[in-house]
DNA sequence: AATTGACATGTCGAACTTGACACGTCGAGC
DNA sequence: GCTCGACGTGTCAAGTTCGACATGTCAATT
């Protein structure tokens, strides 16, 4: 499960709520993977009884703020050093460039430019986190990660473009 | 529900049973979405209920073959030009290396490590997946995404080398 | 003749995910 | 004082996916 150690690595970079993890899975995480705050909050709860994260804080409107305690810490170390990954994927972008071939030259090209469209947007969104992160503390743990978004992105705007 | 695309995408390329779509979904798109039989089976039933699909021979073992047909064809067409692209995603490696930046510089080690071990193995597959497309017909509409796989493996790999 | 392994299809329960519904708080602007 | 929008947590039904169980065929080896 997923969802757990991606949960964990958030607040391991810093504590925060259940509803600020569901904006950062979408602001930072969610190239990688999207989960709503139903799932979030359940989840949580779990890993609280676990004793994998704390409450380190309450605040107004009934907030509770989350930490990653020791034995989270571990869970994260242990997972990403010892455990098999998972593989499996499940990427409808992909999906649909895959199929891309399958089009007729100009029905192809309507579609390509659809995604050309997308892929900029994506790219200008990452280019905004990475001034963010620069701009606030350089060596974030997340950081590099963008980078990584940047050049495969690059890459990928590449071949759509080949594809027109 | 994109199962149901990427099915009617294998079978454009060429007319199938459910067992070899199975095999298909590991071999070619398997980066992009994984389903295994037990999803694969009853919605070819539903696409066949649909008149999206149709069998179009039965063999040995009871199998049956499956053709895209016309209104299948409709689909993919209509679903690539004009449905938005749900962009939600889910790749358990990506989640993995998002958090390396989490770990201690020698944990970390062993971690980029097996992702570098488990990236070159995933390149040799793809480069003999190419050759295999090659030798049989270059113009296969899958080609340029094995491309587009290697291409985007080269800058992941050169990207973990960086934070060994 | 028996065994083994790939071929081939199918079902079912458990787990996961999504989207809608539900409730309430706080601050800013009118 | 009221309204609106963001903040904040929670549940639940419906749909999707996974893994295990189940059944049987065919070809090649022992």
């Amino acid at each position: 499960m997923s969802l757990r150690h991606a949960l964990l690595g958030l607040l391991a970079t810093q504590p925060a709520t259940g509803y600020e993890l569901a904006q950062k899975f979408d602001k930072s995480l969610g190239t990688a993977w999207h989960a709503s705050h139903s799932q979030i909050y359940p989840e949580l709860a779990r890993l609280a009884d676990a004793g994998m994260v704390e409450v380190v804080g309450e605040g107004a409107r009934n907030s509770r703020t989350y930490a990653v305690t020791e034995a989270g810490y571990d869970e994260i170390r242990t997972w990403l050093i010892e455990t098999d990954a998972n593989r499996s994927q499940r990427n409808e972008t992909a999906v649909r460039w895959f199929l891309l071939g399958l089009l007729k030259p100009e029905d192809r090209r309507a579609a390509v430019d659809r995604e050309l469209a997308y892929a900029e947007e994506y790219v200008a969104n990452l280019r905004q986190i990475a001034e963010q992160i620069d701009a606030a503390n350089p060596e974030h743990p997340f950081r590099k990660t963008v980078d990584l978004g940047l050049r495969t992105s690059s890459v990928m705007q590449d071949w759509l473009r080949e594809q027109r």
